[in-house]
DNA sequence: AATGAATGAGAATTCATTCAT
DNA sequence: TATGAATGAATTCTCATTCAT
């Protein structure tokens, strides 16, 4: 909740304090960024910055939310192209796709995003849920959800265990992406390769016993 | 490598230290992690902590792999009770639950090791791997070559990325578990749910192809 | 290279702030002056002064060079003050009493300089000369090089060997007077002696081997 | 003034511990020394130091003096070679080689001579002074008033003048070898013209008129 | 509304010295 | 006599925040 103050920047101003915002919170965690670097690099008074948040935690919290909106958009633009009645598997892939063409075109939008799941701090933690993640929880869930309606995963999967592991999953490859221990390209594929693994996981596995062997199933039971 | 000093403790007292420091490390970042923290609460003077350790950065290492190392026992012992020649994913339940029992005696151990793969600085990355990490990524990378050799991953599964995908729905449910969002009992459920999802996405696929019908593989190409 | 921040400052606080910092660096070693007790003495808070300067060796960049300002300042004066095409020596004197001159008005200033002559970190000595050593040490060879030209030296002495002596004999001088072993009528009168001492050491020695006497030069080979 | 506890100690510790000290105080500020380093170095406890001092001061003033020993010994053993009744410059030119020896040999010894020289705490200096600065001064003190009875200073020169010179000189020569701007042959060079310069200063000067030439003496009137 | 100087708590680390064993 | 752990004050420097202009 930035004060009017901010808002009634002009457009371009507003914008670049954002911009510098978003950079120095996508390269630190939220304690080791700095405000003082930050309005250092956007040329405005130290004091400013106070006119227009009630402090650090205001601004990271505008901040994510800001980067938020655009990672939806990028992600409803590629759902846009799905045909008519996709399966939920299809719908993930778009959704990758989108968060991956975004990072391509704004690392820092991810880097900041893969920053907020890393925070600890039940303070900086507690003011940003209750804000932003329960939306995006709420539609993933909404999805599984309609998916287990049409029969595409299988009986024992709960809407948000199948989040979770598709969080997990896509987590983990932004993780690598994001410490540079794979390219944009390599980081491409490994998504590929963890959404199948997702969907082999998730869909029914009523099918697998006809093949006969030993199912995961089976050994259900001796875990 | 602490100073000698800090062996020559009393272990009372030198398992205060750590877990102290065990605290603090696991409720903050490195870099928001406090020394001075960790002395005033350990009841020790400033000084003191610099006779034990070379500094912070020492610290932290000699914490984590204590950790480690807790953690690896609780998992041998657990691995210690499979049957001859278990397949993988029966070893990788058998690793979960060692890790939960773990979780549920120490959940710190779990929380320092979940913040360490968070961490970004360079400097502190590189003091603990080369150490630590390898040891853990190569084991995991070896289970899944074997089980590659034994007909247990689908063709298509690259050793590292079974590995990652792996590590990725531990941590989520450590993560959910950490935060408090879930009981043991609902984290001892979803544990269960994510290695099936596991054992399914990663297990040959040969079946589905047999059974013609249309499997994840062929909708890939429609994504 | 002060930050803006302190050049805005009110003169008499940026005096105040100047003079103190003297006060610290004239009765210490740069490592053993410590900021604390500046921004103490000063009665601004420890973290002005880093508004102010860089740190603490920027500030003491900037002390040192102010003193040589004043310095060069004071010598200029009194070398205004001498005749046309006047001879070496007589312009060391009227350098000397330049200094001097400051030294009794100032002597913190002296002290500071003599100071850093005997710093030994690198990092100090390399943040301080090439701004401000080279400076005094090409001009004293400047002198020398043209004395020797109009045939005020003796043949074998060497421009550097002869301005190494000068400083020699003028920081002994400087030292005396600041640890309070002579007093400023003393000191004046050991200058004048130095500088006579200097000048029959330096001055062409030829009548000396015209003289066919036992001069310096043959005891050298005695010895 | 060690306790006794040290003069107690086996001959071949107590070189070793001061052997060390003397490195750690000619490479530092008395103030920038680290007693902490000493001891490790020496593989002693902390608390010995205080069974054989009284604190980092005692030591100080012990290793100094420890090494003014030395020094005076090699200035000694070179006089001893002069012929029957030497003039003061030779005697001067003996000191010289006798300290040059020295310093080629044990650098150490002339940095730590160096290092207290520059030393500016009236508590270490005091400490020092009145029990080994005053004997050295007594001893050249005593040369030069001999070398003035016996006609070789000029009349206007007071010993403690000539003395000043002489380590004004060496001093600055000593500076220029310890910062590594000179090496050890060079420096060897330089020591000689100092000398020389000081002797043409220093000696009468009734002589140098006879030749005719423009003599300082002239000049001095003017200053 | 904007400025930017002032603040002081807090960080990691070093050190000489003390003291119980 | 020797040890070496404990101490706590001191160091430089960073930071979010406040406040007078």
């Amino acid at each position: 909740m930035p004060k009017s103050t901010f808002l009634n920047l002009p457009p371009e101003k507003r914008r670049r304090i954002i911009e510098l915002a978003t950079d120095e919170f996508a390269a630190n965690t939220y304690h080791s960024a700095s405000l003082s670097r930050i309005v250092e690099r956007a040329g405005i008074a130290k004091g400013s910055i106070y006119q227009y948040f009630e402090g650090k935690l205001d601004l990271y919290v505008y901040v994510l939310k800001t980067a938020a909106e655009v990672k939806l958009a990028a992600i409803a633009e590629e759902m846009a192209r799905l045909g008519p009645a996709p399966g939920v598997f299809d719908m993930l892939r778009a959704a990758v796709r989108g968060g991956f063409e975004l990072a391509r075109r704004n690392p820092k939008l991810t880097a900041i995003a893969t920053n907020f799941v890393r925070e600890r701090d039940p303070e900086v933690v507690g003011a940003v849920t209750g804000e932003l993640v329960p939306a995006g929880e709420a539609v993933l869930d909404e999805w599984f959800a309609a998916a287990a309606r049409r029969g595409e995963l299988a009986p024992g999967i709960s809407p948000p265990a199948a989040r979770l592991a598709y969080f997990a999953l896509g987590n983990a490859v932004n993780e690598e992406l994001a410490s540079g221990r794979l390219t944009l390209d390599e980081a491409g594929k490994l998504w590929s390769e963890m959404i199948d693994i997702l969907e082999f996981g998730l869909r029914p596995r009523a099918g697998t016993a006809a093949a006969g062997g030993p199912g995961p199933g089976d050994r259900r039971e001796r875990s």
